[in-house]
DNA sequence: AGGCCTATCTTGTCAATGTCAAGACTTGGG
DNA sequence: CCCAAGTCTTGACATTGACAAGATAGGCCT
C-alpha cells in the first residue's frame, strides 16, 4: 500500500515520540521530525494536515494504550491495581502522557481523541462501580476523585515536582497513595 | 527609576499572561508579547534572557500566588478548604496554571521557581500534618495523595478531560472529590 | 500490455519566530 | 557639563510551519 517508506506515518508518529521524549513535547518540531525519519522537510504534510495533528494522534494513541493497560489491570478484580496501572503506564510511557496531558497541543475537540479518552474513563469508572458497589456514595464523584488522585501524582511525577530516586518503585509508591481513598462504608 | 516604559518587566509578564489566557502556553511569542506592551520586538531581552526565562518567572509567581492562596485557607482551620482552594486558584489563574502545569516549558531547575514550588508544598503538607496529627500513618504519603488529587482534578478540569459546567461550583465539586480522602484514623 | 490516475514524496518558497549584534536614546551621578 | 550605565531600537540570520507546484511510483481499467 505505501511506496516509498512502507508506512511513513507509523515511522513520523515512532520518531514524534523519540524526539519528545528527549526534548519535550513544546519543542517538537516537524522537520526535525522528517528529518530523523529520513523524508524531506513536507513529507508529513500527506499524513498529518498539521503539527497539531500530529500531536493529536499521538495523544489519542496514548489514551487508547492507556485503555488497554486499565482493561488488562481491570481483569485482576481489584480496584487498588487501577490507580497503579494509570500511575505505572505514565511513567512507563512518559512521551505519550507528556503529549496527552500537555495544554493546547492537541485538538480537544478530535473525535478519535474524545473516543479514546472516552475508553479510558470508562475503564475508571467501571472498576469504581464494581469497587462502590451497595455503597449510597455518588459513584461519579469516586470516579473522578480516583481519576483525579492517579492523574495528578503521575502529573507531579512527570513534572518533577516529585523527586523520585531512580530505583524507587513507581507502582509501590501509587499503591501507598492511592490506600488514602476511601473505601466502600 | 525605569525609563521609558514605567516597568517593562511586569508589563511583560501581564501581557504574557493575556496571550497564554487566548492561546495556551505553547503558541506563546515573545514578539507578540512585545508587541501588545507596546515595545520593540528585541526589548524582551533584557528582562528575560530567554523565552524559557519568561515563562520560568510565570510559572515561580504561579506558585507564590498558590502558595499565597493555600496560605489563607490554612488560616481557617479546615483541612479541606486547603484543597479547594487549591482548586479554586487553578481554575481563577488558569494562565498561571497552564504554565506551572506544562511540561518542559519553564526550566524546571530555576532557583526562584524550586522556591515557590516549595512554599506551596510546605502549606500543604502543613496542613497534612495537623490533619494526621496522632495518627500512625505516613503524613508525607497522605500529603502526596492529597496534593496528587487537587492537582490531577484541577488538571483535569483545565484540560477539559472533566467537562464542567458554566455555572458549576469549583468549590462544591473539589469538596465532593477531596472528601474522598480518608480521615485519619 | 499499455496508459491514465491517484497517492505519495520532493523541491522551492514565504512569512513569522527566537536570538544575537550593534547602535541610539534617556537618566542620573561626578 | 559630560560621561557611564541601563534601557530600548534597528538590523540581521538561521530555523520553523505552511503552502504551491512538480516528480515519481503503484494500481486500475480497458
Amino acid at each position: 500500500m505505501p511506496y516509498h517508506h512502507g508506512d511513513l506515518r507509523r515511522a513520523l508518529l515512532d520518531t514524534a515520540l523519540e524526539a519528545v521524549g528527549e526534548q519535550g513535547p513544546a519543542a517538537l518540531s516537524l522537520r526535525d521530525v522528517a528529518r530523523r525519519a529520513g523524508v524531506s522537510h513536507a513529507a508529513p504534510t500527506h499524513h498529518f494536515r498539521d503539527k497539531t495533528a500530529l500531536l493529536t494522534a499521538l495523544a489519542a494513541e496514548g489514551w487508547a494504550l492507556l485503555a488497554d493497560s486499565l482493561r488488562d489491570a481491570a481483569a485482576d478484580g481489584d480496584f487498588a491495581e487501577l490507580g497503579v496501572a494509570y500511575v505505572v503506564f505514565a511513567t512507563s510511557h512518559p512521551a505519550h502522557f507528556a503529549v496527552m496531558r500537555a495544554p493546547g497541543l492537541a485538538r480537544a475537540d478530535d473525535p478519535e481523541l474524545e473516543a479514546a479518552m472516552g475508553q479510558a474513563r470508562e475503564q475508571l469508572e467501571s472498576g469504581v462501580r464494581r469497587f462502590e458497589d451497595g455503597s449510597t456514595r455518588d459513584a461519579a464523584t469516586t470516579a473522578l476523585a480516583a481519576w483525579s488522585l492517579v492523574h495528578g501524582l503521575a502529573a507531579l511525577v512527570l513534572e518533577g515536582a516529585v523527586p523520585l530516586k531512580p530505583d524507587a518503585d513507581v507502582a509501590e509508591l501509587a499503591r501507598a497513595v492511592t490506600s488514602r481513598l476511601h473505601p466502600p462504608t
